[in-house]
RNA sequence: UGGGAUAUAGCCAAGCGGUAAGGCAACGGACUUUGACUCCGUCAUUCGUGGGUUCAAAUCCCGCUAUCCCAG
């Protein structure tokens, strides 16, 4: 791969990886995607990095699938009780689908993120790998790509750690350098999901009753979108010892509580499962898995069932929650995933 | 209306003459390209109320008020 078309938030991970990528040169241009509705300063931001680097910016637009794909699927996973996961979805159908399409089809060989994971090639699949910065690693988020999607795409960060990135950004006078990580959904404003899948849907989520395991009342709750399983904060009520979210009835409009030993559970099941290190597994497989972004993954069993992977923990991990990832890993290099349900 | 008991932060609660523990909640921060979790920090000059005793009272005494229980 020789052309690359990189993706640039506007953040100093992908500034760095577009200066990473020109020092190795290759042929670089930066992309900006435009979703949704947001103030100009990211773009201006990348391209004012492109223009310092001397490179072309262009941007892609694809607000209706972003919408589609992406912001609507992360308020339908809220109805249904759920709790999504959109930058997994992005990751897949936006950032190495509409960008990476829209690159292979302009003559360009492959694009570029500014993602903390490695890529590498083993007996003809592409594997996807932790980042050495073990503490910024992303391979979580990026366990849905195809063999196409990695393939033609490249991780500049991958031996980098995070000090470095700034640093390098610093020295080579990037605007970006000083930038504050992204955090929260990007398409949400100050992390009032709750307001914006009112907003998106036109719907109203009405209070309903806080239960107990045993299914007594014990409460009432201020609509089911406000709630997410293992959940301890905001609940509004007290019972002198921690409570928890243990799951939630978006047909019946009821949320569970209770306490953290009934958050806990080794068994998960995911279904829409993707495979990057094989193309499939037969057996019982030893492996480790995480459930979430912001946990170590945790030794488990690995079998199939039915076309969904079921993982054993050997101890129970907190909070497994519907709608959010289970990834597992092959020492550093991610096995499969799928769809906790 | 008698008899008994209890009143400490938003909630639960320790304290028993020496200057207000702790838990839950809440709030603030850290962490974090999802939601959460977690971690750190803050949170009663004052103990229902008015007097009294004492060098010193949430602690002892008296009145009042409120609540609860038993009797009618």
């Amino acid at each position: 791969m020789k052309k690359i078309l990189v993706g640039m938030s506007g953040g100093v991970d992908s500034s760095a990886a577009a200066l990473l990528l020109l020092q190795q040169g290759y042929d670089v241009t930066g992309c900006t995607l435009n979703l949704f509705e947001k103030e100009a300063t990211d773009v201006n931001d990348a391209k004012e990095v492109c223009g310092k680097l001397g490179i072309e910016h262009i941007t892609v637009n694809a607000p209706e699938l972003f919408r589609k794909a992406v912001m609507s699927d992360f308020a339908e996973c809220y109805e249904k009780g759920e709790t999504p996961n959109p930058c997994i979805i992005c990751n897949e159908k936006i950032k190495f689908g509409v960008m990476l399409d829209f690159a292979l089809e302009n003559g360009f060989d492959g694009i570029a993120t500014g993602h903390y994971a490695r890529i590498e090639e083993e007996d003809g699949r592409s594997l996807l790998k932790r980042g050495d910065d073990i503490k910024k690693d992303q391979s979580y988020f990026l366990y849905r790509l195809s063999q196409h999607q990695l393939s033609h795409s490249i991780f500049p960060l991958f031996n980098m750690e995070k000090p470095q990135i700034r640093q390098l950004a610093e020295e080579n006078g990037l605007i970006t350098a000083r930038k504050r990580d992204s955090q929260d959904i990007c398409f949400i404003n100050n992390g009032d999901y709750v307001s914006f899948i009112k907003d998106f849907t036109g719907r109203d989520f009405p209070d309903g009753d806080f239960l107990d395991t045993n299914g007594n009342v014990i409460g009432r709750h201020g609509g089911i979108i406000n709630y997410t399983v293992g959940q301890r904060k905001g609940l509004g009520v007290t019972f002198g010892k921690p409570v928890y979210v243990c799951s939630k009835d978006a047909v019946n409009n009821t949320v569970t509580l209770g306490e953290l030993s009934e958050i806990m559970t080794d068994t998960v099941v995911a279904e829409d499962v993707n495979f990057i290190a094989v193309p499939e597994i037969k057996d019982e497989v030893r492996c480790t898995a995480k459930v979430r972004y912001n946990m170590k993954d945790m030794p488990c069993t690995l079998t199939m069932e039915g076309g969904r992977i079921k993982v054993k923990f050997d101890e129970a991990v907190k909070a497994v929650t519907k709608g959010q990832a289970l990834v597992c890993y092959d020492g550093d290099s991610v096995l499969c995933g799928g769809r906790i349900i």
